[in-house]
DNA sequence: TGGCATTTAGGCATATATCCCTAAACTATT
DNA sequence: AATAGTTTAGGGATATATGCCTAAATGCCA
């Protein structure tokens, strides 16, 4: 969780986004961002999805780390 | 969900694994693994972890459909 | 047809993901 | 130094994922 969590992290700053950029793209909690890039929780699929959505990016290329 | 849950069975019956058969080497219960396949809930990462590692693939390839 | 394995279904308790909030700490940039 | 943007942090309420249980329905093979 922690690994994906950086993983995260590097894709979102690889397209210049703010944490709070992203969560308002994701329609997810900024503090949620945060948590989950730090490897606190354990985000469901649907979460996951939409932040994938939000990158542009497959949920096969949010997982290519 | 629903079109992750059908890859998830495609996957599960291409290594001619019952349900009880996965959720015993993900170490998971038998009613998540219905209900992941059904698309009736949001799994979490752990457990979409769990199940990768039990069909011996990565993430990455559990959501390449 | 009968029995066995598997899938489908739902209820209940517990843990926790998520949302919403406030606020402090950190990082530029001027 | 001061302001603005960003990240880090945590508390509280609600929704729901998960585990454990029982049991019915379905499929399959002897």
């Amino acid at each position: 969780m922690i690994a994906f969590g950086n993983n995260l992290r590097k894709l979102r700053q690889a397209k210049n986004l703010s944490m709070e950029a992203l969560s308002y793209e994701a329609d997810i909690d900024l503090s949620q961002v945060f948590r989950i890039e730090k490897g606190i929780i354990n985000p469901t699929l649907s979460t996951l999805h939409a932040i994938a959505n939000a990158l542009g990016i497959t949920l096969k290329d949010l997982f290519d780390y």
